[in-house]
DNA sequence: CAATACGAAACCATATTGGTTACATATGCC
DNA sequence: GGCATATGTAACCAATATGGTTTCGTATTG
């Protein structure tokens, strides 16, 4: 159980609903397709559906649809949907105050990270699910 | 213990040697500027010392020194020095092949996060070590 | 009312991380 | 040579995050 594999979930079953062309899924018929638990996938779809990317309704011939166009749905929105915003990280233990490099080196990371995963957003934020749609049609054929 | 914050230690260790002047810092003492125990400055120690970036010496009026110039030093360099090369972060189990999403997917994943990361990656390595060392006196003044 | 499907809580095995102890080894000085 | 010093490394542990699983409540359809 190492690092999240949320992000990879999230565009797996996102692009499972572009690809239902508006008929809704249910959370055991995509577990069949990402090969899990019903219950991990309805986890992935409730955080979707609070970041306002897919609907769910419940009942007889409930299921999931998206809440918007693939060209409307980034990365970077799934990206955020799932993962928590993470801020930098940082020393477990605050540095020592009396040392002059402890007293500043936090500030100075924390620009640094968040340039760093600024630049990483920023490619998120140019692909959009529509995209992904038509890289796994050109990967299918 | 949540997320890795090796980077965090690492870039602070190696500007406490670019501040030290050639003059070799134990690991105790570096320890002290950090805040935790000296096993793991050794271990950060350790994996810079393997990228080539510090010298280490035991012994008496041993300690550890930068291997090369702090301008020669990008915080690329470092990152790559104390965080284990991550491939992407796929699926755990991997995704059904009878599925015409679930059998590319994958292969789609890969390529977005591998230009997320070298965006990423693109900005650790236009910095150095020199210029964490420029913003840190800016923060002390 | 019955069947279906989501929502959410609870629990668990697993993996990672960093803190700690302990000990071997290398270096310098008397 | 002998001792103090400091690194190198292994081993162990507590805390945490993750995702798989079970269970049950609730909403919807017919």
């Amino acid at each position: 159980m190492a690092r999240s594999c949320r992000f990879a979930v999230a565009v797996h079953v996102a692009s499972l609903l572009a690809s239902s062309e508006g008929q809704a899924c249910t959370s055991e018929w995509i577990a069949g397709s990402v090969n899990t638990n019903p219950v991990v996938v309805r986890r992935i779809l409730s955080s979707l559906a609070k970041a306002g990317l897919v609907c769910s309704t419940r009942g007889s011939n409930g299921g999931s649809i998206l809440a918007k166009s693939a060209e409307r749905i980034t990365l970077l929105d799934i990206q955020r949907a799932v993962e928590a915003e993470e801020e930098p990280a940082l020393h477990h233990q605050p540095p020592n105050p009396a040392c002059p490099v402890g007293r500043n080196i936090q500030s100075v990371l924390v620009r640094v990270m968040d340039r760093a995963e600024a630049a990483k957003e920023a490619v998120l934020a140019t692909m959009t699910l529509a995209e992904v749609m038509g890289a796994l049609k050109l990967a299918t054929g």
